[in-house]
DNA sequence: AAAAACTCCGTAAACGTTTACGAAACTTCT
DNA sequence: AGAAGTTTCGTAAACGTTTACGGAGTTTTT
């Protein structure tokens, strides 16, 4: 059979929907004896609130849209963690979409939960989109935005981001301190923010130390594990190779290892390595990796926070936040 | 301003909500005129339907919901993406949740989406799930369900599965046949189907070859790399320890390189090791892990296919199909 | 010039739910 | 016994959309 209505339920028991609607509610002012029989056939017959019907009539869906470029990617799955252990406490739950980084699919999915008239949005941009209309729109349909991680300063909307020159400074400090002067980076996409800014912190902690960035010691890869590794092999095969290297992310400091191992070089004795993120294998690999951390969890927590309190307040025209988290360096025994 | 529909639309066009309906939807039989007006108008105020006022009427939604134990996973991740790779080919969507293995989070769930009337489910049952009935009630409302990975029997629903007996065996064959005797094996919690199957399959093979499964290497672990480390250092500092191990997944095997490094143990020279799953770090790993693997993404398309088909086909009382996928040696340096 | 056909559009019902309003029926008070 | 209050329930509108049906107005046919 299929999905019973309170109309149904009204019908089989000779009472009106409204009697039936408020004994489900718990409602003041319905007989003790007609309730019970309510709630017995609704139980007996699986009866489930339609949410299309309440969405339609409350024009509210207690549901965030939730858009990441990609979930099998541990820093997104963690702040996914952390924004839906906040959302679920306070009633919310949370749908959840990959753009894959496409930019056509970024622009489906927001349309989608436009239509789906979700509460709020939260979303890490796809590293290709460079149009945003389809995200300012939400400010005109009064639907609020939060960004994390990936966002994008001509967006209306909270922005939730990790200090990545920060990060950057830190990763080249340590280094420094530790020792090393043949300093390398192995930077991601220049078109990612972060990558620039991550690039940008670490040759300012190598300027405040007047150590020589040399060119060649500045390499770009993908987040693909075969470019990084590639582009490591390359790095650690110049005349006079680098003794420390700092890889935009873990994964590259994956390729890296990869990449030593290959042409017999210890570490850290004859190359430093960090890397950044904290991916959860970082302590397991031989050697542990330093690393720079993140705080995704929590950043999920706080995106969920800023967001639900922006869709509860009654106030219409809101004012974008901004949270900036600082990384935090995380010594193991790879520098 | 807020959202706007198409009686918003219609009466700022004077006209009625019929023809902008039909306008917006290409119909035979009004004005390029009209329509004209309708289309640009439409486009200028950010017109998306209600999903809800139609999921309403057409009690279609062209929504899958999608059921993991967590996504932070990689073999769900992949999974996932293999079964929205097909569902977006075919005009579908799917809302991912995570039950985090709590069954009362994995019942609330379920409410949510019969109550979002979804067109179908696709669940990978939560490990502390023992009563089934919320399950089961996706039968009676006519709501197709199919099971990945982590399935039960008495529910009614597809089976799209991996055969872990099998998967136990190779790995047991593979490591007698690469000359070892004393094998070991760190099996996964005894809830768990999968591991007894893999615990079964690796003792069918050791039976076979007539090789003998000592007590005391045969100890068991949970999933926290914490857990798998202490087991592993606890089975390696045995008097006579054993010269092969299978761990019952890459993560416990990740645990047990970490014991060997403290111990001082080579592998593959004084240890061989063996994993489960093939996760993507497996072949940056000091040494590169032999593992089995399980086709992740490929299940997830199968998943997808076998409940689309499912959903358009208009048989009321559906048989459930089983799919059993046969997982791979892959050989890499540990054993 | 009337009939027929076609073009374009509006009316209304339906989907499932909540809730304001009001109306019975019954109970209590004076 | 009538007034007043209480308890219990039903009516109806609204949310946004699709679509069957029918009705004008216009064009074509005979």
């Amino acid at each position: 059979m299929p999905q019973v209505s309170i109309k149904d339920i009204a019908r089989m028991l000779n009472i009106s929907i409204a009697t039936v609607s408020r004994a489900l509610h718990d409602r003041y002012g319905v007989n003790p004896e007609t309730k019970r029989k309510v709630l017995e056939l609704a139980e007996k017959l699986n009866y489930r609130p339609s949410s299309h019907a309440i969405g339609l009539l409350t024009k509210r869906t207690h549901t965030i849209g939730l858009v990441v470029p990609e979930i099998d990617n541990q820093f997104f799955s963690e702040i996914i963690n952390g924004l839906e252990s906040v959302a679920y406490q306070q009633g919310y739950n949370v749908m959840i979409f990959q753009s894959q980084n496409i930019y056509e699919r970024e622009v489906k999915i927001i349309d989608q939960l436009i239509g789906a008239r979700v509460d709020g949005v939260a979303i890490s941009i796809g590293s290709t989109t460079q149009d945003f209309r389809h995200l300012n729109m939400l400010k005109e349909l009064d639907i609020p935005l939060a960004m994390f991680d990936r966002v994008h300063d001509s967006v209306f909307g909270h922005k939730i981001i990790n200090d990545n020159f920060d990060g950057g400074y830190k990763a080249g400090e340590f280094l420094i301190k530790s020792g090393h002067q043949r300093l390398a980076h192995i930077a991601g996409p220049d078109t990612l923010k972060l990558s620039r800014l991550r690039l940008q912190g670490f040759k300012a902690a190598l300027r405040d130390a007047q150590v020589e960035l040399r060119p060649e010691y500045l390499v770009y890869t993908t987040f693909r594990l075969e470019d990084s590794y590639q582009t490591a092999l390359d790095l650690l095969r110049l005349p006079e190779p680098p003794d420390a290297i700092f890889a935009v992310s873990d994964y590259v400091a994956l390729g890296v290892l990869k990449a030593a191992r290959e042409l017999n070089l210890q570490i850290p004795r004859d190359l430093a390595l960090i890397g950044f993120s904290n991916l959860s294998v970082g302590p397991l690999l031989e050697p542990p990796l330093t690393t720079i951390s993140q705080h995704s969890f929590e950043m999920g927590q706080v995106t969920a926070r800023i967001l639900l309190e922006n869709i509860e307040s009654p106030v219409k025209d809101y004012k974008p936040q901004t949270r900036i988290f600082k990384p935090e360096l995380v010594v193991r025994n790879s520098v």
